[in-house]
DNA sequence: TACAAAACTAACGTTAACGTAAGTTGTATA
DNA sequence: TATACAACTTACGTTAACGTTAGTTTTGTA
């Protein structure tokens, strides 16, 4: 059993450009559940945790999500892994499966449509923007201005 | 002249699912100038002034954009309107003429990027979670399962 | 082992974007 | 004209997502 790599709060907060306000806050509300520590209790991350930060931040950034919606995003993960991990080594019945996988299914599903809606409007704004942008360009080059 | 017809507060909180704290917020901050009022004080709205409310709520729910940034779009479309008006009316050089088009396209092109960029992380995310959904529909179906 | 640098906890501060309450005027209608 | 309801201003309150001390332990290094 190899052990991989640890790393210590400023190794996180330099790699990614987040302050340790930031760790400790995600830690406070339940987005970072059970952090290594060592034995005088200060904090170790392994790249399972930099992978789920960076997926954090990622989500804020990209989604523009609230950390309450992260963190269901998150969940609804967790349930995936978690099903996709039972599947192979607990026992369970016919129907207990299905209803689990029904479940996670339906959550990624409601991400994705949200995900969608986010960018049907944003096709259309950016459209909107273009033709602004093409009528700005026409009246440069003195092509016969409309209006 | 035929005036265009009048909102009250109540008209245009209700059509728009607002309140009145938004737009003594929005008008306190500068995003709506000079809004009309009756001889007691009371506020009056406009069609124009509705249509460019509208336009600041879209842009914050699709561009999830911050009032600050809100502000700064509104100004880039204002200055191409007015080079749009004055390309008509007033007399310039074509030095002036140029100048001034250039800013007002540049700031649409900036813009344009910001939206072109969000696009294409959202684009990504999205195909990220098509194939975990696809992945657990795979499952569900009971062909082969991966890993 | 001694000490500077790093991390910890606890707690109050900050900003954006409004919410809410209070007390005062305006306005539409009987 | 009386009155109920709408809108006004002023100002303090609220929530999310951290920022910023402050005072106290840990840890890596001389």
């Amino acid at each position: 059993m190899t052990a991989s790599p640890k790393y210590t709060m400023e190794d996180v907060t330099e790699r990614l450009g987040i302050t340790a306000r930031t760790l400790h806050y995600y830690e406070e509300i339940g987005l970072l559940p059970a952090v290594m520590r060592t034995d005088g209790r200060h904090r170790i991350y392994d790249e399972i945790m930099l992978e789920r930060i960076e997926h954090i931040l990622k989500l804020k950034r990209v989604l523009g999500a609230s950390l309450q919606e992260i963190r269901d995003i998150l969940q609804a993960e967790e349930e995936l892994e978690h099903i996709k991990a039972s599947y192979y080594k607990e026992p369970h019945t016919e129907e207990e499966r299905d209803l689990l996988l029904d479940q996670a299914i339906e959550r990624l599903q409601s991400i994705i449509i949200h995900i969608d809606e986010k960018m049907a409007k944003l096709q259309a704004m950016r459209q909107s923007f273009g033709e602004r942008l093409d009528r700005a360009n026409r009246l440069k080059h003195r092509s016969l201005p409309d209006r």
